[in-house]
DNA sequence: ATTTTTATATACCCATCGGTCGTTTTATGC
DNA sequence: GCATAAAACGACCGATGGGTATATAAAAAT
């Protein structure tokens, strides 16, 4: 367990802190097993609180920045003190790679569902970039971290990021180099089309308003047309 | 010029700084005249020395981030003292002012002057798309610090910069106005379409390297043409 | 040569902020 | 109720970093 904590933080933990960290691993994916009833009340508890302070935390990092807030911001932002932050997580820099473990897996999972049903390329293609617009949308804020903090990071968890994007935009560069070489694709190295493509998408952290005349759904639609067929052509 | 300086940094001055001011006029575009020879000398001297502490500060910023970089690393960056960017500009906010104002200058001379030719939409839309395109690979670190530390300029800067930013989207969105009044554009509302065009380009800043396998022209190219015709259209 | 400007360096101040510690309050189990 | 664990608090520490004050070196002007 200590060792999932340690792949976490990627920093090494103290005393105290390597007890508080049983309750990440409850909210995260592995081991529910062989804790007591009372260990696990617990656990459930923390989790909660610590979505809370993610949450608010991920809004204040996109908005001011990650150095610009300090963990007494965070901590007021939900009227806790900065012990209580530090009560749930162990340092700020394992708040962010929280934000950045979940960011990830959202997308993820997206994608890969989509992939799974095994499509031809020209309808999973533009699924998958409307799912792609529409978590950009969806979770502006920790998007934009995403592609504004990284350098925040260790270099250790900058390697994992990087790893699993590569996966992600792999995934979706298979799609495109199946649909190039069953001819309905334009002819291009993939990685162009697909950092292209994703571009577009990527982009609306920075323009897209949750209070906008249109609906998120209807913009991905506008996207997922504009890039199959492009502003010349007709569809 | 007083005025012009406050209007720059944003900031009260100081006696000392207020003197030292004079430099960036020189360096900026307006009012050359009523110079005494020594003083222009000095004056062009000084602007030198600030481009150069711009240039590398533009590349730090780029690289860790705003508050992560330090005055002191600027000037060692340079093999100067912290004093020695201190001598040349009053403030780390106006450093930072001084990025922001040069980009948008850039961009918008590219644009109007493809505007200006008076060509016809499809022509000219291609043309700027290229030319953005370009000018965010040729200037990615300014660029990127133009899109992630917004949040760290003030107030007022803040508008300006918006103001400036909805002066060249209009202009741009113009041109997609006309090619679909003409029918030669996809029909959808401009403002989805010209930020879904940027945004593809302007995410260039993120993936593209200089050291990578295509030269900026090419890449810019198949952007242009995936924007122009889709990735299922032919062209 | 000496005086004034220009340019650079050193030392310092002080507010901020990440993080720790010891204590106190609140819940939980028996 | 009371003992124990969980949760929260408030005070503090040490380092960092923006900014200043002052001294000094180098260049120019006289």
């Amino acid at each position: 367990m200590s060792a999932t904590a340690k792949r976490y933080s990627g920093q090494k933990l103290t005393r105290r802190s390597s007890q508080r960290h049983k309750a990440y691993e409850v909210s995260g994916q592995e081991s529910p097993l062989k804790l007591s009833p009372r260990a696990e009340l617990k656990a459930r508890k923390q989790a909660y609180v610590q979505e809370e302070i993610l949450a608010s935390a991920a809004r204040l990092f996109a908005e001011r920045g990650y150095r610009a807030v300090t963990i007494d911001d965070i901590g007021a932002s939900l009227e806790y003190t900065k012990s209580v932050v530090y009560y749930y997580f162990t340092s700020k820099n394992e708040i962010l790679w929280q934000i950045f473990q979940r960011i990830y897996d959202t997308y993820l999972e997206g994608v890969s569902e989509i992939r799974a049903r095994g499509l031809p390329p020209a309808e999973a293609l533009a699924l998958i970039i409307r799912k792609h617009a529409l978590n950009v949308m969806e979770r502006r804020d920790w998007t934009a971290i995403y592609f504004r903090e990284e350098s925040e990071l260790t270099e250790q968890q900058r390697r994992e990021i990087a790893r699993k994007k590569r996966g992600y935009d792999l995934m979706i560069e298979e799609v495109y180099e199946a649909g190039m070489n069953a001819g309905v694709f334009r002819q291009m190295p993939v990685h162009i089309a697909v950092s292209g493509l994703l571009g577009m998408c990527n982009w609306l952290y920075i323009w897209y308003k949750e209070q906008g005349a249109l609906p998120a759904e209807q913009i991905a639609g506008y996207c997922a047309d504009l890039l199959a067929n492009g502003y010349l052509g007709q569809g």
